[in-house]
RNA sequence: GUGGGUGUGCCGUAGUGGUCAAUCGGGAUGGACUCAAAAUCCAUUAGCUUAGUGCUUACGCAGGUUCGAGUCCUGCCACCCACACCA
């Protein structure tokens, strides 16, 4: 028959939540518990395929744990907090038509969408739709543990409230400057998704130089290499262009308009006064550091729009500077046309500042050469060159003696790498130049608007910097567990690699600073230790049920709760919550706590998952730290990248409603595990639909019947049921989804094949009770729906769900059994393979020559010595000292070949007796696969005995 | 660029240094069943092949360690992820 997904979920989910079958409970506080944690779906729309993957994870070690005796704790939340809920309502007001039509694809009714341009409404509709789709699905959740998140919910605002106050406590929180992609029409900063073009570029950080002129006026270029400052050999300035003069902090400068204006936003003082021709400059000379002048000499190259708009030059390590300064050594016209003395400017020769290993001193000229560049008019060579160069000087190059002085320690020999911050540090320091901050590529706001680099003033941070703080976090990740154990390395670097972070923000969904009421706590900093929040939110969420009102939270009733300080007296006075309900909740956060499982994709272990620990470490106990992370690849659809652009883009709800529950979670468990990016396969939807229908129908025809002997055969198959326990069992216990569906489903259906064509499809009843029993079980995590009916086919009654997870039977399982199994197999693949040479389609006869007695003592003694030496000449020696030495031809024949090849023989020990005794047991099998007569013949004469090896027979066919 | 991960047959995947020409699923081909199809079952699916149950190449590329390498080491190449105020 076909079973009707969609029936039995619905039938089974609904008995579930009649019995109240995963509601959560704390009766006894000495059960073993486990607490699994996913972060919570944003709910800027409906769960799509990416969720429904890396939430196939906690909700099947879920099921694997209740099943295992622990009362099992898996929350929900729904995360609104952040800008981008407020940016898609925005777009819906806007009527932008990708976002309607994103909605609409949801299923939202075209009146329907005019609500969603209020970010509010978003929160009333998708937590809702979401909450309902993840019952669907059959997950387990108890929604009273569910919340939303944002100050719209009161308890859950007073908790972050209450983290930020302990976080400053600890002098964790602080205020700075931040440099910010900025939209100067919002005014507001401009994020990845409100980015029209651009997306992925950051704000870079130059040095400014100034460049004294005898006027007292300053000259401003950018670089990315101050480490070349005493190479400098002269600026360049465009003469037909115009550029800008200001009064930065107080001095005239001179520099492009939009280097001007991009100071003024990073916090500094300028006045513009008026355009100066490039002209009037060229000639001039410049003070540079190090006390050098140096002549400002005139460039077309320049590109205007760019840093300052013009820049000093250093010819022995940079080619394009270089290049510029041969071409205008050759170049008479230019120079008299701007009055210099071309003998001046062809004595202008490269300083070597710089030794890199391969280029010598003057790394530009060897460069030049090498990539044989004769003009600046070569670009796209000069490009990438330049980067190529770049990437050497940084990590190879080491300073000159130039260095030795000048700094405020000696840097001769140092390499650039190393120096690169003193030496940016010193100039800053005696005011020879400034940080500056320009973005890496052009990115425009959705309002079309050309964005800047600003400098946000008065910015809070979190100090993940801190050297203290790092440390116990990483003393938290050694503690920890990691699936899988690969990834630790990148948490490691991930923890030292991460410096302050913005927490807060001048705008979005969320919790304010509690200090500073104007900022609202930025939701990847909302979000690191909710998970305590959770324990206790069956109570927060719904405390009309148990009689008491949270309106007075506070930090004193989070403090009892979850830190152990102060008193429930104290806390009932502050709060009005009632003493008994305190200390229930501060009862049931020591039970649940710490969670012994996160998990999450992998973009999320550079931000939340280590924000997760450092939070963790600095606000609670060590026993209260994260016990395990595990970490999964993205989602691909039939090997695509899914997205909406592509149009294989999948809601969790479309594919369930197309499909089942149980077929989806099983097409998505089957996807793929470790932390590769995964494949969800659509063509799985119907192998999967095949296979439950046939190991239903095999349960319902099998149950209970079959005969009550026991042959050898049945406990090869004992043990194969047993062994796929312990498989199925650690495949769960490290997060190995994928082969648990391997070992459980599929092999164990082969192994079932086997089983019967071995017994003539006369199974033993026993064995086939134990056999549906345990599938059905090792199931269960899996595809609940379907466990379920088959459970109830069996049994009649009580859930699987709650059924004992089975145990191994170490006795039954016997690896020796499979020995004469792989005999059998073996045998008749060489059968049909000698059938072929032999051409002959329909055999009469066969027979089966079993190897010569002392083959087996042989084999037996060449095993040993093989363990001692691999050299053929001292196998044989001994060999040919025992009585083996009777049959000294044929082993010093096989000796050489066995040693190159030991898959000739047997795995494991094998006596004559036994090989006879398999064979006979097995030769009716054959005789039916290849229909014709089997004989076993023991006679070592034969001719087709000599090729016989224990293990492996002389056949013969007729 | 930096850090991390991965590269296996037509496709997707498994793979503790020796039973690996390689697991499992799919696909393809041939056969059985059928009036026919689907489903199911069986076989084949690197190349060669003489009753030799054999041989030769193969696990991104190139070297190395080892008696022995898909598995260990080194170097290349390719792909994926992250790189910040964005969830």
């Amino acid at each position: 028959m076909t079973i009707n997904f969609k029936d039995i979920e619905k039938k089974w989910q609904a008995a579930w939540e009649k019995n109240k079958v995963f509601q959560v409970e704390v009766d006894d506080y000495q059960k073993k518990k486990f607490y699994l944690t996913t972060p919570y779906p944003y709910m800027s729309g409906l769960l799509h395929l990416g969720h429904l993957f890396t939430y196939m994870a906690p909700e099947t070690l879920a099921r694997f744990k209740r099943m295992q005796g622990h009362n099992v704790l898996f929350k929900y939340g729904f995360h609104c907090t952040g800008t981008p809920i407020v940016a898609a309502a925005k777009k819906v007001a806007e009527k932008e038509p990708k976002q309607i039509a994103a909605l609409e694809k949801m299923g939202i009714s075209k009146e329907e969408i005019l609500k969603f341009s209020e970010p509010e409404h978003w929160i009333q509709y998708f937590p809702k739709e979401t909450l309902r789709d993840i019952k669907s699905m059959g997950f387990v959740v108890d929604e009273r543990y569910t919340f939303i998140t944002t100050s719209l919910n009161k308890p859950y605002d007073a908790f972050i409230k209450w983290q930020f106050n302990k976080l400053k406590e600890k002098g964790y929180a602080k205020k700075g400057k931040h440099p910010v992609v900025w939209c100067p029409k919002d005014n507001a900063p401009t994020g990845d998704h409100a980015r029209s073009e651009g997306e992925g570029e950051t704000p870079q950080e130059y040095l400014l130089f100034k460049h004294k002129l005898e006027d007292g006026r300053y000259l401003i270029t950018a670089t990315l290499r101050p480490d070349t400052v005493m190479g400098t050999t002269n600026l360049y300035m465009n003469p037909e262009a115009k550029y800008t003069e200001a009064e930065v902090n107080g001095e005239k400068w001179v520099l492009n308009d939009n280097c001007a204006k991009n100071l003024k936003e990073q916090g500094h003082e300028v006045n513009i006064i008026e355009k100066v021709s490039g002209k009037e400059f060229i000639g001039k000379k410049v003070e540079e550091f190090g006390n050098r002048k140096v002549i400002i000499l005139p460039a077309t190259f320049l590109d205007l729009d760019f840093g300052t708009g013009l820049v000093h030059s250093v010819p022995s390590d940079s080619t394009d500077d270089l290049i510029a300064l041969r071409d205008l050594q050759k170049d008479e016209t230019t120079c008299e046309k701007y009055g210099l003395d071309i003998n001046e400017i062809k004595k202008i020769q490269p300083i070597p500042v710089l030794n890199t290993p391969g280029l010598g001193n003057i790394a530009a000229e060897a460069m030049l050469k090498k990539y044989n560049i004769k003009s600046q008019n070569e670009r796209e060579k000069l490009e990438k060159i330049k980067k190529e160069l770049y990437k050497l000087s940084h990590f190879t190059a080491t300073l000159n003696e130039k260095y030795k002085e000048n700094f405020s320690e000696n840097l001769e020999g140092k390499r650039v790498e190393e120096a690169k911050e003193i030496i940016s540090n010193d100039l800053i320091k005696g005011g020879w130049a400034l940080k500056y901050y320009e973005l890496s590529g052009k990115v425009v706001c959705r309002c079309l608007t050309e964005c800047i680099v600003k400098m946000v003033e008065n910015q809070w941070f979190l100090e993940y910097n801190d050297k203290k703080w790092k440390e116990v976090a990483h003393e938290c990740l050694d503690s920890m567990k990691i699936y899988p154990e690969v990834l630790r390395k990148q948490f490691d670097y991930v923890l030292d690699w991460l410096h302050r972070w913005a927490c807060a923000r001048e705008l979005g969904l969320g919790t304010r600073l509690p200090w500073d009421e104007n900022w609202v706590i930025e939701s990847l900093s909302d979000s690191t230790i909710q998970m305590a929040y959770n324990t206790i939110s069956k109570y927060l969420e719904h405390p009309e049920e148990y009689g008491f009102s949270v309106d007075q939270l506070n930090d004193e009733f989070f403090d009892y709760v979850h830190l152990n300080k102060g008193t429930a007296e104290k806390v009932e006075a502050s709060t009005g919550v009632p003493i008994k309900m305190i200390e229930t909740m501060k009862k049931d956060f020591e039970y649940w706590y710490p969670f012994d499982f996160r998990n999450s994709a992998k973009d999320l272990i550079q931000n939340h998952l280590a924000f997760c620990i450092f939070n963790h470490t600095a606000i609670f106990p060590k026993e209260h730290w994260p016990k395990s992370f595990m970490i999964n690849g993205r989602i691909m659809i039939n090997n695509e990248k899914m997205s909406k652009s592509k149009g294989n883009f999948f809601t969790m709800r479309e594919l369930h409603d197309k499909h089942g529950a149980d077929i989806i979670r099983l097409t998505a468990s089957n996807a793929g595990e470790g932390s590769d990016d995964a494949n969800y396969d659509m063509g799985f939807h119907d192998i999967a639909k095949r296979k439950l229908n046939e190991l239903y129908d095999f349960v319902k025809e099998n149950y209970n019947k079959g005969r009550t002997d026991k042959l050898l055969i049945d406990q090869w198959f004992e043990s194969k049921i047993n062994e796929t326990i312990g498989k199925t069992t650690i495949a769960f216990e490290n997060m190995q989804f994928k082969s648990a569906i391997q070992f459980s489903l599929l092999d164990l259906q082969r192994h079932l094949k086997w089983y019967l064509k071995r017994t003539k499809d006369q199974p033993n009843k026993e064995l086939i009770n134990l056999l549906i029993e345990t599938q059905i079980k090792l199931l269960a995590p899996v595809i609940p729906h379907f466990c379920e009916e088959c459970w109830e086919l069996i049994k009649g009654k009580e859930f699987v769900s709650n059924a004992a997870w089975p145990e191994a039977n170490q006795e039954a399982i016997k690896p020796e059994l499979d020995l004469g199994e792989e005999l059998l197999k073996n045998n008749i693949s060489d059968i049909r393979e000698v059938m072929k040479l032999a051409k002959i389609d329909q055999p009469k006869a066969i027979k089966l020559f079993v190897a010569a007695d002392w083959k087996y003592g042989f084999v037996e003694k060449f095993k040993e010595l093989i363990k001692e030496t691999r050299n053929p000449g001292e196998i044989l020696k001994t060999l040919m000292q025992s009585e083996l030495k009777q049959h000294g031809k044929d082993i010093s024949k096989l000796v050489p070949a066995l040693i190159k090849d030991q898959s000739k023989l047997p795995a494991k020990e094998l006596t004559k007796k036994n090989e006879i005794a398999a064979l006979e047991e097995s030769k009716g099998l054959i005789a039916e696969e290849f229909g014709c007569s089997v004989e076993v013949v023991i006679d070592s004469d034969h001719n087709k005995a000599k090729s016989a090896m224990p293990g492996k027979v002389g056949i013969l066919v007729e």
